[in-house]
DNA sequence: GACAACATACCAACTAGTCGGTATGTAGAT
DNA sequence: ATCTACATACCGACTAGTTGGTATGTTGTC
């Protein structure tokens, strides 16, 4: 895992990086963007159609770039696909610092306070709110294990991130035993993959709101049962 | 959605449907096999490698029979994958309904004692108890509406089969308003596609297991807090 | 002998990656 | 300041190999 803090899924914070489109034909965009442009790109057509789906090529077209910039800044599809992964971290970082429930006094209505963000995020197009490395480590788990590797990398700095929160919330309101501060971060992320992958399922993220609402309850029940202050 | 009710997550069921390796060269298979045998090939390797990195041959090559075999019994590559959603529908439904706890009295424990059951199958390579379906979704379902349609089918299935015994549960033990049965069917789902996508990460069905306790825990408060007999 | 169930040979399209080349910036000597 | 030398960023035609699918031949069964 590295060492850095946060991470696992951003949602519509693509247009930090525009992707093609806007690239005018003649008009070259400026020099040094096309390597954030290709990773934003990945992330974008990964989402939307996996990764052995997604060519070189399609990356380039989205990203309004050639294939030699491509393999200019990447020596394989594969590196772009890890440089991706850690990418995805570092672009969710800044949502969940900035987000407004982490200055709230109480930790658990910290911990609440994301669950209700994530819930926010439930919307729009599919490929707008899922995520770039669960759906990646799907298809490379067993075939490519840098790439997995990477994927563990993102959603364990996301499960690090939650669990000083989850932590002072347990030494406040006090859990049930066998329960770990870092388990329950990984149940959370574990809703939210398997909630993407129900919308997926439907096209539709009334499902994945269903289920994320059953976990926010037991959230709620996993603390309001112990002795509260 | 068909109308049939059970489907998921089936195991190591696959010993029924002989993969290649056997086929002792010379030797021909039963004529009337291939298409049953292409499906479970299906099934082992897309579960490993994900739909899009599969390729026909692998198939063929998995379930020992040749492409002409393949080509007759299915049209296309998305033929196939639309047969394999409901082979996998109908595998998972035997292993569901003969399981032991189905023949208890009380609804909630026949509910966690398939949950118990789910996390018992939470063992051994990961290809082997993950989800063919929830893993073929996600990358069929904005590319392929048929793919995504049977995919759909096969995963509310398990929840429809599953439905009946929480409602059941419901009307003795009670359960907080806004919880519906279908709604806590569709929970259960989201927690185990979830678990699968977490046991890819790192490759090991640890953290899956540790998010289905949760998901067990939560059913017990969610009925435990109503009023008992 | 006719039809279903296979097998074999083959092809057109596509894909990741290569390669020679151009455009733009930059550091040091004069 | 300006020129030279070099590095970095980027372009796009090309290739070797792969892929889904087809066309045709063979074998077993009723």
């Amino acid at each position: 895992m590295t060492t850095n803090q946060p991470p696992s899924i951003p949602a519509a914070a693509a247009r930090d990086v525009p992707l093609a489109g806007g690239g005018t034909p003649g008009v070259r965009a400026p020099r040094g963007s096309a390597r954030a442009k290709l990773i934003a790109a990945a992330h974008a057509t990964v989402r939307k159609q996996g990764y052995a789906a997604t060519t070189v090529d399609q990356i380039c077209a989205a990203a309004g770039v050639t294939k030699g910039a491509f393999f200019h800044h990447f020596a394989s599809k594969e590196e772009l696909a890890i440089a991706a992964a850690e990418g995805w971290t570092e672009r969710a970082r800044p949502m969940f610092e900035r987000a407004p429930h982490v200055s709230l006094e109480d930790p658990l209505d910290r911990l609440l306070g994301h669950i209700d963000f994530r819930l926010s995020m439930l919307d729009g197009p599919t490929e707008d709110y899922t995520c770039f490395v669960g759906t990646m480590v799907q298809e490379a788990y067993a075939t490519n294990d840098r790439i997995r590797a990477a994927c563990e990398a993102s959603i364990n700095a996301y499960c690090q991130a939650l669990a000083p929160d989850i932590q002072a919330a347990m030494d406040v309101y006090g859990v049930p035993e066998d329960v770990t501060a870092i388990g329950l971060a990984q149940h959370v992320q574990s809703v939210l993959q398997g909630a993407f992958v129900l919308a997926k399922t439907t096209n539709d993220p009334a499902i994945a709101r269903g289920t994320v609402t059953h976990l926010k309850r037991y959230v709620r029940m996993l603390f309001g049962a112990g002795s509260a202050p």
